[in-house]
DNA sequence: TATAGTATGCAACTAAGTTGCAAATTTCAT
DNA sequence: ATGAAATTTGCAACTTAGTTGCATACTATA
């Protein structure tokens, strides 16, 4: 719970009730969590409008990610590399469970290398994989 | 033109105005399009509600599919391989030029086979690249 | 050309997200 | 510890995207 506090100090943001309790959650949360989940999972009641922008604080400083769907949801997670104040490089592959729905970062996989047409120049690739995870496989 | 009333015909779809302006468009588009794109091109007002409609009768007989964003737009584009009721086989990248926002369809590019953690498993994977297309090259 | 079957347009509704602003909370220098 | 300044919060009001029910218009078929 101090390791909260310190997050926040680090990243020089005020340490108010409201994202003490938003960033816990994501610490101790496995995989990602929607504005939804997040809004339901809050105990003490949050209004709608602080989480989101919460959320949008925690992306810009670098604490938390967006994670790319398939589905058009939006989910955040933590991140691990080195990110900082308008610099990601969280640049991993992200899983979704088919069965329990969790979204994973898969921190450890690379996102592959993918060779494009002439004249095309990447920039940023995302990956999501849908499937079947270690817990849920069929 | 008809090549559209064909389309339509083959996946036993009534001829209708909505669904040959839409269907053209698609037909003459290189990249993809948005709800908001087709609204805004088809020179025949046509509702909104109609839209949305059409998209969906189109995705579900297989003559379009939709695109995964990483900006959570919804894109849509016609389906070259052979898609039909029911069962879409779309597995190409996908790619966003930064420039000119025009999103492609790479049908010759394969989707990298992604190596999972032990326990997991892939049912679908979804790839969007972002970067400059060769109209756009930096 | 009449009829049955579809598709369309409208209205009304829901869900997600944004903005302005006054009140509450946090920070920080005394 | 105290109070002022700066920041954050919650509410209201608004926007945008999308859905559903239903009466009307259109399309297919005999
Ligand atoms: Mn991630
Ligand atoms: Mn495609
Ligand atoms: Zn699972
Ligand atoms: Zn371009």
């Amino acid at each position: 719970m101090n390791a909260v506090i310190d997050i926040l100090k680090e990243n020089n943001l005020s340490i108010t009730d409201g994202r003490k309790q938003i960033l816990s959650l994501f610490l101790k949360t496995d995989g990602a969590l929607s504005h939804a989940d997040i809004e339901k999972e809050a105990h003490k009641k949050l209004d709608r409008i602080t989480i989101y922008r919460t959320l949008q604080t925690f992306v810009n400083k670098g604490i938390i990610h967006v994670i790319p769907t398939t589905d058009n949801s939006i989910l955040y997670a933590l991140c691990r590399d080195e990110c900082s104040e308008g610099h990601h490089h969280d640049k991993h592959v992200h899983f979704v469970c088919n069965e329990c729905h969790t979204t994973y970062c898969l921190e450890q996989i690379d996102v592959p290398q993918v060779s494009l047409p002439k004249g095309f120049s990447e920039v940023q690739t995302d990956v999501v994989v849908n499937g079947y995870c270690a817990k849920c496989k069929p």
